[in-house]
RNA sequence: GGGCGCGUAGCUCAGCGGUAGAGCACUGUCUUGACAUGGCAGGGGUCACAGGUUCAAUCCCUGUCGCGCCCA
């Protein structure tokens, strides 16, 4: 017998050993069956799981779990990312807590470490480190029920994606894909690397705008730039103005002579300039900026860089600001200004400063020589198929998002300068002539051909961004380069599930690599979902001390729960996902509800003959539920098999409490409870069978209280798990007993409305007369008599004269008015405001439909079946008015 | 500034041409042999605003206002 509570704690540690050592996750690259393929998007080795792993997770295990059923060969591709610049971090962190520092240059005894690692004695660090925490995201995911296939579990460090990533970046600077070049770089002057533009977040800061005045070569005339950065113009080569700016296009050719440093820089036209901006001049530093490196470039202006990698000022600056940090700097350059007299004004100005995400502080433009990928070439199969379907969104709009990121792509920065990643296979002559090459060796014997003798090469020092590693993982999982069974058989991926934050990230560089490497995509659909937020829609975060944590809920409410709510959540088309806590409580409620429905099909003897056959079924209410269940089944195929899962997470909410507990299971009662005979073998039949099937239907939104049950009910020792079962095939529905269970359903409601509202006890048993029903009426009241006295609290059903007595309710269901004698008790008033109501509504919803069929344009052009569905609903109403005013006459007399 | 999305019940959200829905919250009631993590009944919405298309608009189109995200 089962508990009255559902205990998730210790029922979903004792299954998921189980799924896992009965093989339930593994694929079968042998196997006939057709193959379904999720890779996980990997997470940080050595992160913890936060609600947006949750969701993403729950959402691949759902479409993983239900491909499962359906009879494919199901791979899940787990593993995890080496995330360089934030392990790196963390382990900085950590070390520096015990007065441990890098032996990076600048960073040498200032700090007071009292040691310094060597390159290798950080990784040895870092390997440990990894060791310690890298198996915490993947325990979790466990938690959360991900039916992972653990044994192909890899790591973007791991030997054989580490020779994925040596061979794709030797093959891609063969052909030219990958060069270096020297260019303008976010650059985190904290971390002290290189930063991708996508770990880049812009906030919105309180800043000035200084207008200076730069005093023009050979007259008394001043030029005056606005500026947000006053530090930069130490490292100004040229202003800027519009061509057609009439206020300063005379100064065009003329040179400006450069306050602090006494540089004379050109004034050149360019439409850069907005005239209607600041003071409508530009101050030019090409090698801070962006924007002013491009008009450097168009007018041949030099670029002066005036910082070092700490983002102070170097000696390309004038020796009073040397060894400044950029924000003394500021201080200095302004106030040097003021006493110069060459401040015009300072404005308030918001504007947005770039942070680096991890460093957290602003990123610095800066100019370096990096490794870079051609993205603009290798672009280009990805966007063709993008265009023609090799590759769907979910939803279609990110296919938009796409085409606006690729067509727009800059050069990819690839290099990186930190310890922790895959090292570039580049290594320098003495000439610093570069040998990019699959080994050491190789390299030497490259370079021997073309020095014509042994020379000593230098490697170079930087790793390669996290993402060019992930960026394979669809192939490099799957053994690449090696040809594979399992590359054979899972490549192309199936769905690649993910948030539309991580759309450029990932979904881009995977399909250029895929598409370059493997000649085709590397998944046929990218599911995109939003962010999880709290119920106020702020993103969650630590600082903010609004994050919910996904194993919390675990605990409290159970991984189910949390799974149903994710699944729930999953279709909100804005990019948040608000999530209240109380809405995993009502998912836990949920699976307590479930529970108890098969606690009650158990208690009342409800088993399945090996023989049972839905199509033999007799009573009215089981077919009606097997058709319930058919439409249920149905409806989830399709919602899951277009990436609704929300939509099958409310099919399952309704199907299993609407239907099956506040329905079926009350109407089946007086059968069950009743006397035996073949109506309560079928009916106790039927309940197990839907109990069965339901549970199945369930089981990839919440597999931990369905597997436990499908065991309490003895079809585990008979079947095996529930995971590996097949999934079930929808049966006809039968629209007879649709019609005659909604007719019951309304007439209990019905009288159960009426009396909650004139306030009869809800203990009292009242008769129910039964005035002009016809023969089909007659014979359902006869076939559910039980279930209807039950249900509606009636001592007898019994067929009236016309006249009725005066002290009842009376309700109209069809063709038939319904009296429910109250005796003395009855407020008569009350009734005849309740009936009034009634009929004043139905009168209302009449002459709304009479307004349309009145309406010539909408009989003659609305579809028939509109127009006659109309007249139908104005008939019904209008019968069910009148029978509702005789019944109002009636007591009145 | 450009692009996209969102404004539906007190809150969080589904729905998206032809009777406005759910969960939570709220009100009344019920310890009825599955379940109080529950049952039954109920209140609550000019579907942001203004135009347009249509026989018919919460739904399609245009604009306005508010909010969010992405890109400058």
């Amino acid at each position: 017998m089962l508990d009255k509570t559902y205990d998730p704690k210790e029922i979903e540690a004792r299954l998921y050993p189980q799924w896992e050592s009965e093989g339930a996750f593994r694929a079968d690259p042998e196997s006939a069956k057709p193959p379904y393929c999720i890779v996980i998007p990997p997470p940080n080795v050595t992160g913890s799981l936060h609600m947006g792993h949750a969701l993403d997770n729950t959402l691949q295990d759902v479409l993983i779990r239900w491909r499962r059923m359906k009879g494919d060969d199901v791979l899940w591709q787990p593993g995890t990312d080496h995330a360089g610049i934030a392990t790196q971090m963390v382990v900085v962190r950590n070390l520096a807590q015990e007065g441990i520092g890098l032996a990076v240059e600048g960073a040498t005894a200032t700090d007071g470490n009292k040691k310094l690692l060597s390159r290798e004695e950080f990784l040895a660090k870092v390997w440990e480190w990894k060791a310690f925490s890298g198996g915490t995201i993947t325990g979790q995911l466990r938690r959360l029920g991900a039916s992972c296939d653990w044994g192909r579990e890899r790591f973007t460090m791991d030997e054989g994606l580490s020779a994925a990533v040596l061979k794709v970046f030797v093959e891609l600077y063969r052909a030219g894909l990958i060069y270096k070049d020297n260019r303008l770089v976010n650059w985190d002057p904290k971390m002290l690397t290189a930063i991708s533009d996508l770990e880049v977040e812009s906030r919105e800061v309180k800043g000035h705008l200084w207008y200076f005045r730069y005093p023009i070569e050979g007259s008394d005339e001043h030029i005056v730039v606005a500026t947000t950065r006053p530090e930069t113009m130490l490292g100004d080569t040229g202003v800027a103005v519009h061509p057609d700016d009439p206020k300063w296009k005379h100064l065009i050719g003329k040179h400006a002579i450069l306050p602090l440093v006494g540089r004379r820089i050109p004034i050149v036209g360019d439409e850069y300039s907005d005239p209607e901006k600041g003071s409508g001049a530009v101050k030019i530093t090409p090698a801070h900026d962006f924007n002013d490196f491009e008009v450097g470039r168009r007018h041949g202006l030099e670029a002066i860089g005036i910082f070092d990698k700490f983002a102070r000022l170097n000696d390309k600056a004038p020796e009073k600001f040397r060894g400044l940090d950029r924000f003394d700097a500021r201080k200095q350059v302004v106030a040097d200004m003021e006493a110069a007299g060459l401040v015009e004004k300072i404005e308030p100005h918001i504007h947005s400063v770039p942070y680096g995400d991890r460093g957290g502080v602003p990123v610095e433009p800066f100019l370096t020589e990096q490794w870079y990928a051609d993205a603009k070439a290798l672009a280009q199969e990805p966007i063709a198929a993008a265009r023609d379907g090799r590759v769907s969104f979910v939803p279609e709009r990110g296919r938009d998002e796409f085409f606006r990121w690729m067509e727009n792509i800059e050069p990819w920065c690839i290099s990186r300068q930190l310890w922790w990643g895959h090292q570039i296979p580049a290594w320098y002559g003495p000439d610093r002539k570069v040998f990019v090459a699959m080994s050491e060796a190789e390299a030497s014997a490259e370079a021997r051909v073309h020095y014509g003798k042994d020379v000593t090469l230098e490697r170079d020092p930087d790793v390669l961004d996290t993402w060019f590693s992930s960026a394979l993982w669809p192939f490099s999982t799957l053994g690449w380069p090696d040809e594979t069974a399992a590359l054979k058989k899972y490549y192309p991926t199936d769905v690649l599930v993910t948030g539309w934050d991580i759309l450029f990230f990932w979904v881009a560089r995977m399909m250029m690599m895929g598409q370059h490497f493997m000649k085709d995509v590397p998944f046929r659909t990218v599911y995109l979902h939003g962010l999880v937020t709290d119920e106020k829609g702020q993103k969650m975060s630590k600082s903010k001390g609004n994050a919910m944590d996904p194993l919390e809920l675990i605990d409290k409410y159970g991984a189910d729960a949390l799974r149903f709510t994710m699944t729930a959540l999953a279709a909100n088309n804005a990019g948040r996902l608000r999530l209240a806590p109380a809405r995993v409580e009502g998912s836990r409620n949920f699976a307590t509800k479930f529970w108890n429905a098969t606690r009650f099909a158990e208690m009342n003897g409800a088993a399945l003959p090996e023989s049972f056959d839905p199509a033999t079924v007799q009573l009215t209410i089981n077919k009606w539920v097997l058709g319930e269940l058919a439409r249920a089944n149905a409806a989830i195929d399709r919602s899951i098999g277009g990436f609704r899962l929300n939509e099958a997470a409310s099919t399952l909410y309704e199907f299993i409490w609407g239907i099956v507990c506040d329905w079926y299971v009350e109407l089946g009662k007086p059968v069950l409870q009743g006397e035996d005979g073949p109506a309560k073998d079928e009916t106790r039949a039927v309940t197990a069978f839907v109990i069965r099937e339901t549970a199945k239907l369930l089981h990839p939104v919440m597999p931990f209280i369905t597997e436990e049950l499908w065991d309490k009910l003895g079809h585990r020792a008979r079947h095996g798990m529930l995971i590996g079962q097949p999934w079930p095939v929808p049966a006809p529905v039968d629209p007879a007993a649709d019609a005659e269970i909604g007719w019951l359903v309304k007439l209990i409601s019905d009288v159960r409305s009426a009396r909650a509202e004139l306030n009869v006890p809800a203990g009292a048993k009242l008769a129910l007369l039964v005035v002009g029903a016809g023969e089909t009426t007659r014979q359902r009241l006869a076939t559910h008599r039980a279930a209807i006295e039950r249900l509606a609290r009636i001592e007898s059903i019994e067929p009236a004269a016309a006249a009725a007595p005066k002290a009842a309710l009376q309700i109209v269901v069809g063709e038939a008015t319904y009296a429910l004698p109250v005796g003395e008790v009855i407020d008569l008033e009350a009734e005849s405001v309740r009936l009034r109501k009634e009929i004043k509504k139905l009168g209302d919803e009449v002459g709304k439909i009479d307004a349309k069929l009145g309406n010539a344009a909408f009989v003659s052009r609305a579809p028939e079946d509109v127009v006659e569905e109309q007249r139908e609903r104005r008939l019904a109403a209008e019968q069910t008015r009148d029978r509702l005013s005789t019944a109002l006459e009636r007591l009145g007399a």
